[in-house]
DNA sequence: ACCTCGGTTGCGTATGTTGCAACGGACGTT
DNA sequence: AACGTCCGTTGCAACATACGCAACCGAGGT
């Protein structure tokens, strides 16, 4: 583990919220204000923080091209992308495209829905396993082997009164996951909202991803989310069609 | 300077074009393989990195994380995002906007074209001042002072057979943009490609930031193009309005 | 079963990084 | 105008850290 890298790091994350000041960063990472200073320069140099007016520090442009071309990398985002538009498009809810990374979702690609009541997310954003709908998609698509192995590193810490706190129980989800072709987030990660998702496949039906629309309640019941997985269905083979996928039309993970 | 983290984050840029292993790492930053190694573990705890497989690093999504959070910062894209949209189907041309750093151009939003001929760009891609459109128009909005400190900084390097290459030159062409609201790259960036480009203001008139509207000569010729402007006026008229600009409609910057 | 290729580990050393303290420029105040 | 404060900046000496080395290990390929 390297120290400064460690710390320019830290200090990356924290230039995120909001630009700040050599003193604020300092105290932030607890080191002396010349060490920011000068890790803050190697960091200007690669254009990974700008300066503000001659005090403030904030996040550079290297981010944004870095991050475009990782973005880039990932296919299934821009073969998913107008599948993924038109359902959005069409019930006008947020819809998400998201991979498995190490334990955790990452959100791959992000389409607003139209409606005042929101759900906060971004693209990069992590998210459990255990308590998104796009988590039980992929965990569920996985090889049995690798799949007991990431359950059993799943911290099932509570979100709300509805988040799955066992590995058996959350197991037992899965397998119905797979069954039905689609998962099923009850309010288990945020209290006012509900999802549902199912998965984008490639060639061979590998699972390259999971797309998801999001509710509040307020705007639909349980029975309205669920008349929603059709239009899901549809617009997730649409995506995999356009990733590649010759397989048939039956639902079933794996 | 930080020896390691400038070499973890020339890692960085050397990751954004492909995945690669170790030993390709540690050649092309030329030190030896355990010292990447311990550099990628730093940046793969912090999500900067991931292992693909057991043999190929790539870019992690921290990268998304915080380039999404960079963007959002930068409010002129989201206010001007309607309307440049807007231009971008009305002609079905590529419109770039951009905003200067630190003697270069950085593109910060990008509306791809619907021609088979297209440009190419990428959100976080830095250009130069000297012979692009949206350059022209940065440093033609700025004060005469912080312009002429601008100016003698530029490398005038060649592109094409029209790139201006003094600043005599340069500060001519710059008077003519401020006098007329809108600037214009004649093939000197890129020898098929010309574009026009005007200002994007906010509160009190300051401009923002750039927006371009990039076209393939053999598309349009350059009467082509400048009938363009018109229709380029109004998009960063109504982006302006959109971004907090009261202003009256005369074109002249400053 | 051997070989190669690439990732991983432990270790001693030199080097890079750190904290310190003093400097200097920009503002704001009296 | 002169003073005081607030920050960013610099040079230096001490030390911790990150480095290269070389040996190890595991997976694939022949």
């Amino acid at each position: 583990m390297s120290q400064s890298l460690d710390r320019a790091l830290t200090l990356l994350s924290g230039l995120a919220r909001e630009p700040k000041t050599l003193d604020q960063l300092a105290e932030e990472i607890g080191v002396h204000k010349s060490t920011v200073l000068r890790l803050l320069r190697t960091l200007e140099t690669h254009h990974f923080v700008r300066r503000e007016g001659q005090r403030y520090y904030r996040l550079g442009s290297a981010l944004f091209d870095l991050a475009q071309q990782a973005l880039e990398d990932r296919d299934v985002r821009r073969t998913a992308q107008s599948a993924l538009a038109g359902l959005n498009a069409r019930t006008g809810h947020t819809v998400h495209l998201a991979s498995y990374e190490d334990g955790e979702v990452v959100y791959i690609d992000k389409f607003e829905g139209r409606h005042s009541v929101r759900m906060y997310s971004r693209i990069g954003k992590r998210a459990p396993l255990h308590c998104t709908a796009v988590g039980k998609v992929l965990v569920a698509a996985m090889t049995p082997e690798k799949q007991a192995d990431v359950v059993s590193r799943i911290d099932f810490f509570v979100r709300t009164p509805n988040t799955i706190t066992t590995p058996e129980a959350y197991e037992k989800e899965l397998a119905l996951v797979a069954d039905r072709g689609y998962a099923v987030d009850n309010a288990e990660h945020e209290d006012f909202i509900h999802c549902v998702a199912a998965p984008v496949r490639g060639p061979g039906g590998v699972v390259l991803a999971a797309a998801s629309v999001s509710v509040p309640k307020v705007l639909l019941d349980y029975d309205g989310l669920m008349a929603l997985v059709p239009e899901l269905i549809a617009a997730t083979e649409e995506a995999s069609v356009h990733s590649g996928w010759t397989g048939n039309r039956k639902g079933k993970l794996e």
